[in-house]
DNA sequence: CTCTATGCGTACCGTACGGTACGGTTCTGA
DNA sequence: TCAGAACCGTACCGTACGGTACGCATAGAG
């Protein structure tokens, strides 16, 4: 019991949510069945009402646990150099669109996804705050030191952190979702963070004088 | 049967998936089953089964239904004026966030990210190529439109779109999926309909001269 | 060695759901 | 008026799954 909350879960539960992720990437919802985590796991499915409730349980305890697997986006340092900022910028992009596009992150995307009507978003508000949250501020906080140095400029933070995902990010994400393959191609995520940073600098780019924007 | 493949559903067919839809908005994929479709619809189980063949082609053609109910992304006449082509641009931001927002394209969208791992993602190659379609090719030739007229400059086509779309949409689309309540706001989709298509301006705005990007 | 806790494996129960069959009713066309 | 098709309502079947109970093995504490 003492180091359940600790650490969050025993080892052997520990093994038991990553067989349980396996069947999930594997098959989607309808795989993780009590039965099956339990055969894959090599527990009883005693154990597994013991240690998290029910099924609704089981699936939570999958989010947190992957969640804590994820070390906090990488964020040491100041990027006090223009050009090391922007590669902090561009790094930032890879590793998201790497994040979004990995096996594990669209299976839980989708578990939570299809949970939405049910359980009053349990899920999903579990999935946003445990994963999204750190990566959003990260992201921000870089965003901030690159304002701090001169680098870009904005007035509304928040505001300038989404255009940058949404320039990253665009449609991939709802696409990777739907399941379309083509669009998971790891090896061309590197030119898109590339051109997301570019255009993200454009548009936010330090304006020696304020100008009539051309409308 | 002449009306069936000329017209894609009988009047009497189209009020029966209007009852499945409901009854995927109201409680998502699982409260679509067939005794719960034909108990709302007033019709029979083996009436379903002849029409859709099994429950996957229920689903299946709630989905085609649905998108037959969408006229396409209204696009009439050229827009030789600036300013009346940045209203267009305007008024597709507007459409198309209010289209994602709609209940039921979130519902059809969870059914079909919730299905992915299952029947070689027939769903969501459906809604993608029924739903989204018309919505990209509607807006590329809008923006081509206006790239004939010299109001908006790109060299890719298909990236300039994506761009804007990007900076429409942003995650709000995922966001609104994963049930965030609080970002379906559609009295604040026109502040963020103008914000993007400035900011897409300011990214494929003509330049006279070519000019070294400041990076 | 014994007692107790933990947990594995299996069997079991109730329910829900997909799919099928059948009787009865309405509508249509000759 | 009659035949046949379409269709509704209900009952039925098999299976799959969530959840529970029980028997047995193992291991650590006294």
């Amino acid at each position: 019991m003492t180091e359940q909350r600790e650490k969050g879960f025993t080892p052997r539960q520990r093994a038991v949510l990553e067989c349980a992720l396996e069947l999930l990437v594997a098959g989607g919802e309808r795989a993780v069945t009590t039965a099956g985590v339990a055969r894959a796991a090599s527990c009883s499915k005693e154990s597994l009402y013991k240690w998290f409730g029910d099924r609704d349980g089981l699936l939570a305890a999958m989010i947190a646990y992957q969640a804590s697997k994820v070390r906090t986006f990488a964020n040491e340092g100041e990027a006090v150099d223009r050009s090391r900022f922007r590669a902090r910028l561009v790094a930032f992009a890879r590793d998201l669109l790497d994040v979004l596009a990995g096996d594990v992150s669209l299976a839980l995307n989708r578990l939570a996804i299809g949970q939405a009507s049910r359980d009053e978003n349990r899920l999903g508000r579990l999935l946003v705050a445990q994963g999204r949250r750190r990566i959003d501020e990260g992201a921000i906080a870089l965003l901030e030191a690159g304002k701090r140095h001169g680098h870009i400029n904005y007035e509304d933070q928040e505001e300038a952190y989404r255009t940058f995902y949404g320039l990253i990010v665009r449609d991939l994400h709802v696409r990777m979702l739907l399941g379309e393959e083509e669009v998971r191609r790891p090896e061309g995520f590197a030119a898109l963070a590339e051109r997301a940073v570019d255009q993200f600098f454009a548009l936010y780019r330090v304006r020696e004088k304020e100008r009539a924007d051309p409308a």
